[in-house]
DNA sequence: CCAAAAGTGTTCCGTCTACACCCATGG
DNA sequence: CCATGGGTGTAGACGGAACACTTTTGG
């Protein structure tokens, strides 16, 4: 390979992912973090991550990792930025590029969970994490936030059928404040993109409740939302 | 120095800078763009960039590699993430970071201008450049307008003294859409850290316009802000 | 029969938008 | 004296927020 930057000093690169889910069972947001199991800083809490390939773009190495730890592909995934501090890293020099990812928690199988000792953590009581971690997650809070308010993707973090009412608890975890039930059910029966179906869910509460889907098809002809 | 992990690949860091700028004598945003002086992509349109360091974090080379275009400190400056793309280098691997700046033109020496074979571009007209970079402005871009439209950032674009029509200029050319004059001018009343000053432009106008300034001091005690 | 969650409209208020004319001055 | 940009207020439309009761059924 022709080299043209020879005199330049090289970096390794990681990637760690803030894999957000939503417990259906206490209605909170929360992510996977473990405990680290490498030196430095073995012990302490720490997102999930791993280096860069040199055969890898920085998504498909966002992509491998997150697969490496949940056995999921196709998941909605969103760089947050690149950290490099010079003291981020105790070793020597890492710059790490985050990213965050959403998924449906009940898809990810509890084995693999255990297997790679990650937990869920409701996202208010976060501990003190490895390096600089906790600063990842607040920015990919605050993204996350921020395109959940402004693009449909909330129902990645929710079964295919969910009730409307399980939808309002998710915006609510993720607004961080209780919404108005008539006025959020008002402002979903304008998005013909989620649709009302015939099924009903009789787990969450006796009088059972109405299933609704998210129509991504329909949703890239009309594109109209806002929560 | 301790190595912990030797037997990963490393690459090459660099950043590159979208430096938006707004002329105030045609009222366009503009971004300050090359041609390439080095191999690969020699000749071609470029952003301005360079490589990262050992002993510098990646915040604190971006602030170099502006310094060395413009000689500025101090300036506004986000990062827009991080480009890693196998393709996007046609000698060996770099990642790139992305950073924006805002400044003020008139603070520019045109003499360093000129040394570093820079111009001004009007955003809406940027030619085809070298690998990825048409892709971190338009990324930069977007996050520009979002931070320009909910936090007072849009002054570092500005001389200390403005008009409060060059002002509505400016924020008509990054959201690109006309203003009403009357409805920006009551926002604007309301906002006590943007202070209207004794003194008269002349220079743009035959009757005179007030001259407001900017008082951040006030504004971190205020924080409200909304365009 | 009652606890627990589902479901459903209307009113009010504040915010945003549309809109037109007079002023001051340099040339 | 006129062309040019500076400066000012109001009314109507619209969207968001507040708000309470009935229904269903499992236990």
């Amino acid at each position: 390979m022709t080299t043209f930057y020879s005199e330049f000093q090289k970096v390794l690169l990681s990637v760690d992912c803030i894999i957000f889910g939503f417990d259906l069972s206490d209605s909170k947001l929360k992510i996977l973090i473990g405990k680290r199991n490498m030196d430095p800083g073995r012990g302490e809490w720490s997102l999930y991550g791993g280096f860069v390939r040199g055969d890898e773009s920085l998504d498909e190495s966002a992509d491998r990792t997150l697969r490496e730890l949940t056995g999921m592909h196709d998941v909605f995934m969103r760089q947050v930025g690149a950290f490099g501090n010079l003291d981020r890293d105790p070793g020597e020099r890492v710059v790490s590029v985050a990213y965050y990812a959403l998924i449906n928690v009940k898809d990810y199988d509890e084995k693999l969970r255990q297997k790679h000792g990650v937990e869920w953590v409701n996202i208010e009581k976060i501990p003190q994490m490895y390096s600089d971690h906790n600063i990842m997650v607040s920015r990919a809070r605050k993204l996350m936030r921020q395109k959940m308010k402004t693009e449909p993707v909330g129902f990645e973090l929710l079964p295919d059928l969910f009730t409307l009412t399980q939808l309002q608890r998710l915006y609510e975890a993720v607004g961080g404040e209780t919404l108005d039930k008539r006025n959020f059910r008002k402002r979903i029966k304008e998005m013909d993109f989620i649709e009302k179906t015939e099924l009903i869910d009789k787990v969450s509460s006796k009088r059972g409740a109405a299933l609704y889907r998210f129509n991504k098809k329909a949703f890239t002809e009309d594109k109209n939302f806002k929560l």
